[in-house]
Order: C-alpha cells, then structure tokens, then sequence
DNA sequence: ATTCTTTCAGACCAAACTGGTCAATCTCAC
DNA sequence: GTGAGATTGACCAGTTTGGTCTGAAAGAAT
C-alpha cells in the first residue's frame, strides 16, 4: 500500500492524514466515520478507498505513522548529552508541543490508543502492530526519561521517582491546562512566552528538589 | 418530569443513571446511543423514554444530577476549618474517590462536559444550564481550592499560585495514572493501601513548599 | 373474580448513516 | 486529439438511529 501512497500528492495526503487523526482520536475505531474523514478532508469518498483500501487499513496505517512519527520526532530533538532531568522534560514537552503544531491531534490520537482498549481494534493487534513497526514503547519512554540523566543532582536522594513523577505531570498538565488553550487562539504561536511560563513551574520544582 | 422519575423505584433509577452517565461520557451527545443506554441498565427502550421524554431531555437531566452531586458531595464531606491546603486538596482527591465508587463514570462525565465543547449540546446551552440549578462552577472551584486555607504555611510566599497548581496538578494525575487501574481491578478498593501511596506525594511536596 | 390503573416490554417505524463500489468525468502529458 | 491515471459523487445494501405504540404483566380495589 505504501508504494500507491507515495504518488499521493504530499499536501493532500497530509490533509487525510490530519483528518484521519482527528475523526479517530474523537470516536473510538468503531463509531469513527469515513464520511466525517473525506468531509473534513475535501476530498471525495472514492479516493479515501482508492488510496486506503479500507477503514481498517487506513486505521493501522494511522497507527504506524503516528507511532513512528511521535518518537522519532522526540528521539530526534532531544540532546542526549544533557543530564539534568529538568532540561530533558522540558525538552519533551517542547518537542511535543512542536509537533502538535504541524500534526496537531497527533498527540490526542496516541493517546486513544492507549486508552481505549474496548473500543480501538483489539489490544493485542494494537500491540503486535507497535511491534510491527519494531517500537517497544515501554522501553522508549525509558530511555526518554532516564538516558544518561544524573540523579545526583537532587539535593536529597530519596523518593527520587516520586519526584520525577511530579516533574512530569507538572509539566504534562502545564501543556493541558494552560499551553493547549493558546494554540487555539492564533496559528502561528508563541514559543518565547510558552517557555516563560513553563520556567514558573520549573524553577519552583527545580529549587525545591535540587 | 421530576414528578414522574420520583415514581421510578430507586435502584432501577440508578441503574438507568449510571448506564447513561457511562454511554455519555464514553461519547459526545450525537454519537451516544439510547439502545446503548437500555441494554446496559437492563431495561426496555420504551420505559427510558416513558421516564425521560427524549434524548435530549435524559441529557439534560443528567448534566444537572451530575453537577449538583459532584458538588454537593464535596462540598458536604469537606473539613471548612482545615487550613491546610495540602489536608483540603487531598480532601478533595478523597471525596472524588469516594463518590466514583458508587457513580463510577460520574467524573469522566463531568470532564467530558468540559471538553467536548463541539460534541455535546453546545456551550452556552450547558453554561445556562448550571445557572439553571444556581452553580457557578468557577466561583466554587475557587472557593474549595481556598476558601480559609492559611498561605502562610508556605515557607516561602513567592509563587504561590504555581506551587498550588503543583500540588493540585499532582493529586489530580495521581488519581489518573495510580489510583484508576487499583479501582478496576477489584470491585472494594483499598483506601488505606491508596492513601499511603498518597502520602509519598504530599510528604515530598510538603517537605518542598513547608 | 373482575375491573381499572400503572408499569413495562419489545416489535416496529421512517429517517439517517454506515463502509464500500463503480461508471463517469476530469486532468494533463504527449 | 488520445490515452492513462487521478478524482468524483451518486449509489448500494445493511445497520443503527431516536422515538412510538400496542398490549402484556402486575397490582390494587372492589
């Protein structure tokens, strides 16, 4: 299938592909709607199929992309050279926000996956699919937050996941509650106040915990 | 239409409820199904809409229960001369525990009341619809989040707001990331067990912030 | 036992929507 | 113009939708 896909004109490709993303991280697989998909899209019912095949194929190759995309993206953006654990999450969150911003549901969509066992294609498809594409995302999340990262500058050793814990959710609620509303508002968005902000919350953590 | 559901016996109101409450926060209005509805509380499609007239109507009725429960439950359970703003937030992490034990999906459906501005009936339908039952949700929030809690616990007075955000945010995807997966997989859970898992959190914060 | 009333079931309805097809167009290089 | 590939959208049969309605069941009262 990836072969007819490559003649797809990439502009409109993504524009199927954002559609796509959007219909499915809304409903869960079975209540998602082609129609919704080629609406939002412009494009007509036929060439979905012509290009697709089917609703589940479009679905697994949604999976796949979105998969790949999402951790070659942070993969790709982190420096690895850095071990300060708060220099790292943030640049977790920067690369996210990055790249909700060219894929904007992405990051909803991923999301659905994990969450809506019952009503995605079954679990253990969804899993072997991940494995398809050769990503253990376990593992990877590992690596994101603990690769040569260097504990010993917590000024107190203990509860030191705890800590990590809430560094990350800090950070992962900061992007809900107060990132998300901004990127709505205008197109082109504020990356400078975004990091203003968000240091607020970081500095407050780090002189707590370093 | 109170009149009318006050005859309905009450277990098999809270069924319906429940099972309603469920289809609506698993789907936006129009793609949530009234067989769905039926099926899962055990009743027939004739006896929902005898009691309820309409979709709509059920919808409605539900928003309103929901809001005034939620509320009215926190509201009740909370201790008013705590000044402790670590004590009041886990309170109120608490009382949501307590209650989604017997309205397991109520907080998802309140959540989703908030999101799904597209999906649901639209906003400003939902807004007048909680002055309909005299609940300025915003004005509540502020006032379980500090009404008589003593700032000057923090050791440091700087950024205050942040660090609540902090201890909230943190109690919050506690609750999301740790205590959901324990509630479903056996049917009593354990507060105990919960609130010293809990603690690790707030002792670490507190040690932060104190 | 009979009648009356209320509670409930589920077959039924037209309308909308579903994933998918396909003959007909449209586009554009030659 | 001609041929080939890209694209359309009316159309299909099947399912699902919110909602109705007839009448069975269950009591209550006589």
């Amino acid at each position: 299938m990836d072969d007819i896909l490559k003649k797809l004109d990439s502009e409109k490709r993504n524009r199927i592909i954002n559609s796509a993303i959007e219909e499915f991280s809304l409903y869960p697989y079975n209540k998602a709607s082609t129609n919704n998909i080629v609406k939002k899209a412009g494009i007509s019912k036929g060439l979905l199929f012509h290009y697709f095949g089917s609703k589940k194929e479009l679905y697994e190759y949604l999976c796949g992309f979105v998969v790949k995309k999402l951790f070659n993206e942070i993969n790709d953006s982190l420096n690895w050279d850095e071990s300060d654990i708060f220099e790292r999450i943030k640049e977790i969150a920067l690369a996210k926000l990055k790249m909700s911003h060219t894929y904007p549901k992405l990051f909803d969509f991923v999301i659905s996956l994990f969450k809506n066992e019952s009503n995605s294609l079954n679990v253990s498809d969804a899993i072997s699919l991940y494995e398809k594409y050769g990503i253990n995302v376990q593992e990877i999340f590992v690596k994101f937050y603990s690769y040569n990262i260097d504990y010993t500058l917590f000024k107190d050793q203990e509860n030191i996941n705890v800590k990590i814990d809430i560094i990350r959710w800090t950070l992962e609620k900061f992007a809900e509650e107060k990132s998300f509303p901004m990127m709505e508002a205008n197109v082109k968005f504020d990356y400078e106040k975004m990091l203003v902000l968000m240091d607020d919350y970081l500095n407050v953590l780090k002189k707590a915990f370093y």
